[in-house]
Parts: C-alpha cells; sequence; structure tokens
DNA sequence: ATCTTTTGATCTCCTTAAGATCAAAAATCA
DNA sequence: TGATTTTTGATCTTAAGGAGATCAAAAGAT
C-alpha cells in the first residue's frame, strides 16, 4: 500500500487545500484526493508541482507502508 | 520533469521487459511505458509491485529532474 | 447578520493506462 | 542454417479515474 503524507506535510506548513490548488495551479478536486487518500494514481507533473512547491522530496510524499 | 529510473535499474539487474511483466504481472504496455519514460502517470499499485520487485524505494525509481 | 472563503459532494468529459493482438526482431536450439 | 520460441514494438479498443466545473454547506472574517 503507499501512503501519501500531503495531508501531514501540509499540516505541518499550514496550508489549506484551497491555498495549494492557488499556488500551484492544480485542480482542487486533484488535491482533495491526495490529502483524503482516495487517488490511485498520480500524474507525474502533478506528483512534481506538489514536491517543488512544498518544498520536498517524492520520498517524503510517497511511502511504500508494509504489509499490516 | 520526473525522470524514471526503470531501464537502468532493469539493466543493472539484467531484466528483459518480459521478465517483470511474468514477475509482477503488470501488463507489459505499462511497464513497456515507463521504461520508454513515455508514461505521464502511474496508478499506485504498479509503482508500490515494481518498487517491491525490483528490491527498491520509491525515490530510486522516481527522481525530480533539475530544469535544464 | 452578512459577505467571503473553504471544502465536501457530485457530475460530465477527457486523457491515458489496461489489456489484447499482430507482426517483426531477437534469441535459442536442432 | 533453418526452425522454433521468446521478446518487443506498434496499435487498437476498453475502461478507470483524474480534470475541470458547479452547487451547497460549513467555516471564518468583517
Amino acid at each position: 500500500m503507499i501512503k501519501c503524507h500531503l495531508s501531514r506535510i501540509m499540516g505541518e506548513k499550514k496550508l489549506k487545500i484551497a491555498d495549494v490548488t492557488r499556488a500551484t495551479g492544480i485542480n482542487r478536486g486533484t488535491i482533495t484526493r491526495l490529502y483524503q487518500e482516495t487517488a490511485l494514481r498520480v500524474e507525474f507533473d502533478v506528483l512534481e508541482q506538489l514536491c517543488r512547491y512544498l518544498d520536498c522530496d517524492i520520498k517524503e510524499l510517497l511511502e511504500i507502508q508494509p504489509d499490516t
């Protein structure tokens, strides 16, 4: 299972979904899905834009969870 | 730009596309696109299966390239 | 209380991966 | 070398789910 840490990172930076939407131009629905962890895939340019805006690495955003 | 290092990793391990297809069950077209770097997005479960099979981390497979 | 902003929910449209197939190229073997 | 098997490139259709938009409710600000 792949875990997306967007909500934690945004929390740490006190960012709202609307902030990320405004700053990156990424569709709000897309960010919401990643935030809520309902997304099953990701476009490479979305991943890149998010990392750049959040000033983080891919590995900080996406992590492979060990099986439970 | 996001760089996918699948071809290099497969090369190092001397794996063919057919090998990865067989072992992971991922569609050959999907692996080919990642190998040729024509894919524009990736399903999370494909990413996970590839990392597990190749025994690598997401960061070894996907990297954000600095602008050229 | 009113106005603005944010967010959750939901809808349609569109892109592209998934999956399958065919033929050519490459590799394996007799 | 010729025959057989394997691998791969190309391409087509189908389908999944993100893109984009909208509406209403909730939250926040004035």
